[in-house]
DNA sequence: ACATGTGAACTGCTTCACAGCG
DNA sequence: CGCTGTGAAGCAGTTCACATGT
């Protein structure tokens, strides 16, 4: 029934949904829900829950659902979040400092340790309460730190380079915003969120109105 | 062979990172390119490449390639990058000022037309060369100046409300940076982007190392 | 009676392999 | 001879449908 084995990338997207879903059931005082609630608010099929949280156990009450607050736990613990991550975001801009300042990180127990930036006019000033640090102490920084995740908010141009020199630092886990896709080693762990990328999607499904397979 | 059917997401996605390494060979002079050479700097395969591209036409010369400067042209007619779009942002918090002045959107031709918020110490200031409007006169804004796309970049909280405010006022395609799902009737387009979603990802993929199937 | 958990069927994206053409 | 374009095969993710448990 439930394992370790490789599971989709799609279906740990929904279980974060989830997550969210149930958190917010929880403050409103739900106690119980079903796959098929659970669903509705999700943008999803029931079925899919269902197979979604089957991967790693049975969690519900067959008649009756699934207890809420023992299921956020439940993922909590399967997504990695009952610990702290420490978080490095390169590139002081418009879209670091945002990120810098996102609550949705650092309510999810995401620290953001330090902002790097390479123009001197930055390295120094404080953003949301994080300094701006040099960008050639990153490697020293990083060994000193050992921060589990890099976000990368530098132009397209840099990034492959800057992408190169955080796995030299020993960091395993990128998210990248710059919009160019980034080559690293096998053992590197990256995920990219390409926002001009999904504008385009967009103006390509007006175009082609009704031609476009549907998705969340 | 060539079709309006429905194209995968997926493989729009891919088009327009297609489009963007073709533009980069572009600027360096590159006037010919492979679809093996397309693959490796846009992370996918040869045979991908080619059958993306098949769903729209053959565009390539047999024993050759692609010619850059055609296949460039192309890929911004298939994507509806041609025109001018008319974009709305909601939120001129962190987010919505930083998405503002994002190069990437204005580059594309994505323009901002109004930034909207409804806290009045917001509404009249000038964000990135565009004044912040009160969000009370989106309707009659719109109905004005008819948007086609609005990128919503407000609290989670709000999200669904403001999106059905945004339905209301006609306007048919979203760009949703908040981390809740949108429930809109079917002939809207909806695109989500959400980050804190991504690096949970992230954090799963280092607790179980070696157990999630890869991807760029 | 009701809702879960799951093998089996299905759908659709990706990869293969090669014929076709320059 | 090289590289495209594309049916066919393979594979992964989703949906179905029902046996199982409360």
């Amino acid at each position: 029934m439930h394992a370790d084995k490789p599971i989709a990338e799609s279906t740990v997207r929904r279980l974060s949904l989830y997550l969210r879903v149930l958190e917010h059931a929880m403050e409103r005082g739900i106690r119980t829900i079903s796959s098929e609630e659970l669903a509705d608010e999700g943008g999803t099929t029931s079925a899919q829950v269902r197979k979604d949280l089957s991967f790693f156990g049975s969690f519900g009450t067959r008649g009756r659902g699934y207890h809420v607050a023992e299921l956020v736990s439940e993922l909590q613990r399967i997504l990695g979040l009952g610990r702290e991550w420490r978080v490095y975001i390169i590139g002081a801009g418009k879209i670091g400092a945002a990120l810098a300042s996102y609550h949705g990180f650092v309510q999810r127990g995401f620290t953001v340790l330090g902002i790097y930036d390479n123009d001197p006019r930055l390295v120094g000033t404080i953003v949301d309460g994080v300094t701006v640090r040099d960008f050639a102490t990153l490697a020293d920084d990083a060994r000193r730190e050992s921060p589990e995740i890099v976000v990368l908010a530098v132009p397209g141009e840099v990034a492959q380079a800057v992408a190169e020199r955080v796995v030299a630092a020993g960091i395993h886990a990128i998210l990248n915003f710059a919009p160019v896709p980034l080559h690293v080693p096998a053992h590197i762990t990256v995920r990219s969120v390409n926002m001009a990328l999904e504008l385009e999607g967009l103006a390509y499904a007006i175009v082609h109105r009704d031609s476009v397979t549907p998705a969340a």
